[in-house]
DNA sequence: TTGACAGTCGTACACTGTACGGTTACTAGC
DNA sequence: GCTAGTAACCGTACAGTGTACGACTGTCAA
């Protein structure tokens, strides 16, 4: 008989580690991650704070649990897609995913120990690079590189204080153009001004760099040597 | 006569936005992120620690202020070199001096304003890539795909728990190769027993890439669509 | 019936950022 | 030389944090 049995349909269900974390990942999504105290979350699940330590070690374990849950939204390749289609799939995942969880890249940069979904996705992905032919040093290679792309990208988009291009327009015009004088910000002003005209919308970024590193990638697919 | 000038050789010279941010930076570098309390800055600085209310606004500002001061440290393009060499110069730059304040990656994201040696770098780069020929758009691309990969990179690194490749050699034998066993993940296992016994140095991917992306970058260089 | 034990939680401690008000030290105006 | 004004400094206090400790429950095994 399991301890997290449960005990009955009246009153809540007993806690549970499952609970505890994604009770803290609903709490983060609605009201920021700084609003995830250990009172606030007990609350929330209508248990005292000191309760959520028999589930969980400490805040640090609470937060590597809730990373890890992002972690695991995240689409693993289809292997039996070609490599680029597969990556090009769990690269726009992982970006959608890093969006609707802006908090989460912050979390992920201070934590050491991969969860078990982060290991699970690495060897998801090191393994449909295998298949296609890359050798293991390249393959570490296109790992780093296309990680480090995606988390850098996801990175600056949550640190950037618009949602989508109209509100960019509007911001350009009214907080960084009146920041960026000609005198001296002249290439910034310059692109400043372009960009709010045109029809420019930031998340097609993405899009562009993903392309291109996969575009190369493919020409040194099957290089021994780098 | 300025406020700020100097009292006398006797006893500490006043406090200054300056000095302030400048203790700040240290205590971060020598003793950590989560070292760097209102208290302890002011003990560091001989004040109290409402006193250096009258030089920061509030804590955020502080952060603010010592994040522009890591991101006056990265070398500006030198743009008379070609643009590619001008490039890696700053990419190498900004990576080592990420690498030296580890924190500094996390902080970044949680920032929304850019500071002035943000919008100087910002500035130096892109009149960089505009003298190279680069449209406006792709000047653009270029920034977002760089940027991207340095910050990712930098954010992975400083989420490894080791420092140099002979400490990798011992962690992977000692605490990576025991959580993957070969039925679980068999190419993560392959991968990490293999690298353990070449010369393999993380250090060496961030060149790999960033030559990919330049070389990628130096093809799209004048073409006028994406 | 008794013992063990897993789960819950109230209280307490050391810490955080900072609002508020009081105290200095220095400067400008007369 | 005196006084008013002010910029800098800081002690205290308050609401919040993570979590160590010990007490209290309920359930199950012997």
């Amino acid at each position: 008989m399991d301890a997290n049995s449960e005990r009955g349909a009246e009153a809540s269900t007993p806690l549970s580690r499952e609970k505890v974390v994604r009770q803290a990942l609903a709490l983060a999504d609605s009201e920021g991650i700084e609003a995830l105290s250990m009172r606030r979350l007990g609350q929330e699940l209508n248990a005292g704070a000191m309760s959520l330590y028999h589930h969980v070690r400490n805040k640090e374990e609470l937060l590597d649990g809730i990373v890890d849950l992002v972690f695991a939204e995240i689409e693993l390749p289809e292997s039996q897609d070609d490599w680029r289609a597969a990556m090009r799939g769990r690269a726009v995942s992982a970006r959608e995913v890093l969006a609707r969880h802006p908090w989460a890249i912050t979390l992920m940069a201070s934590r050491t120990a991969p969860g078990p979904a982060n290991l699970r996705h690495h060897e998801a992905v090191t393994a449909c690079l295998r298949r296609a032919g890359f050798s293991i040093r390249m393959a570490t290679h296109a790992n780093w590189l296309l990680d480090s792309y995606v988390y850098g990208f996801a990175l600056q988009e949550a640190s950037l204080p618009f949602a989508d291009a109209e509100e960019l327009a509007d911001m350009i015009h009214e907080v960084f153009l009146p920041q960026l004088p000609p005198e001296e910000y002249p290439y910034l002003n310059e692109s400043a001004t372009e960009l709010m005209q045109s029809d420019y919308d930031p998340a097609d970024e993405f899009t562009y760099g993903l392309s291109l590193i996969l575009h190369a990638l493919e020409r040194d697919r099957l290089s021994a040597k780098p």
